[in-house]
DNA sequence: TTTTTATCTGACCGTCGGTCATTAAATGAC
DNA sequence: GTCATTTAATGACCGACGGTCAGATAAAAA
């Protein structure tokens, strides 16, 4: 075949998989994980279902495709953020409230990326969207660690001897507030509750972070 | 019916409830939700598919209640511990540590407590597991509340503006670390990640308490 | 023993993720 | 334009599973 066609084949194929995904990331963020069907996403999307299976190995891989671009717009905003100036421990308040902004406009979409975390049985998913996953995460973490060293350099965060259990300790607080308040009280002051929490909580950690930790033992 | 009947009739009920939720839970920890079904719960606990139905609503309901069970048998461990003699700093320590070795004894048991606590959508509950899990799951943070107005009137922390905030980081920090290391990392360190990390992200934390947070605009 | 009540059963239903034989469309050699 | 070949799309079908219910069985009462 000429490599004009092959090269505008390749291109109408990502082209569907863009409307694919479209279709599908509106009904999850609706309805969830579970409601949605294949049949659903195939009807929205203008395909058959078993189309939608040419371009995606499961409803899983769809999922798991939703996230992954989503986590790299945002990763894409704190790159954006670190381009800025300004002291390490507001840098990371602004992380955190960005972090927060991210998973407040879709609920549902925190609710995806814990899922995923937490999945103790492999999903079905192919090595390669499971690769970038990880690997989309992973550059989300890496910001913290960023402005961690920073911190340092600047004198502004006292010598800690471990980087990594710093960062790993900010993007659990951040998870693990957000997870709580997802669940509990009133829908009507969640947000302000996710948010005032978060922010408190950091304070908290920020204010640790200036100084030496010391030995508990 | 003689009352004597009914009084035994009543216990051979809940008999056969606890022979149902001991082959859940042991299906569950193993397999994990999905994996499970109905049919082979019934199996197990010897009972026809149609009898589980008679028994409980539906598979989650099963799953709620293998969760509440838990759930209180820690929060009974928590209550002998509040009873021992310790500062606050070492007490909180000491809460995360027996809550990371819970969740870590049954890895299973965490995914299905974050599964429920992050579900938008209504699971298939009675009102009335649905009530008991949230005041369980309360009652495991008011713990930690305690311990912080020891902390508190103790001097040994300085007076900060929200007791439920800072209780609800240390939370947050708890279930965010493990959510993460859950996740990533090879299995053969994963326990010996999450024992230091948590560890050190509670020190950060308690640090922080030391001192008055103070306003990070 | 008979009637009534409580308990249990498993065949059956509807739904849904996923498959595959068949059909339709596009391509390019002639 | 014709037609063989390759590529893409379809939807009937399958198996699995959560959940239901009419009828069987067992226990209690009469």
């Amino acid at each position: 075949m000429a490599a004009r066609v092959e090269q505008r084949r390749k291109k109408e194929k990502e082209q569907r998989k863009r409307v694919i995904l479209r279709a599908a990331r509106r009904q999850f963020l609706e309805r969830g994980f579970k409601k949605v069907t294949m049949e659903g996403i195939a009807r929205e999307a203008r395909f058959s279902k078993g189309t939608i299976y040419l371009y995606f190995k499961s409803k899983e891989e769809i999922y798991a495709h939703v996230l992954l671009t989503d986590i790299e717009k945002f990763n894409e905003k704190m790159r954006e953020l670190r381009e800025t100036e300004a002291p390490a421990a507001e840098m990371l308040a602004r992380f955190a409230e960005a972090y927060v902004d991210f998973f407040l406009s879709d609920r549902e979409l925190f609710r995806i990326l814990m899922n995923f975390m937490l999945q103790t049985v492999p999903f079905n998913f192919s090595e390669e969207i499971k690769h970038d996953l990880i690997a989309a995460t992973n550059q989300t973490i890496k910001v913290i660690e960023e402005i961690f060293k920073q911190g340092l350099s600047s004198g502004e965060f006292a010598c800690t001897n471990d980087l990594k259990k710093s960062r790993n300790a900010v993007w659990g607080l951040l998870n693990g507030i957000i997870s709580l308040h997802v669940f509990t009280g009133k829908e009507s002051t969640r947000e302000e509750r996710i948010r005032s929490n978060v922010r408190e909580g950091m304070k908290i950690l920020i204010e640790g972070f200036r100084r030496k930790t010391v030995s508990d033992g």
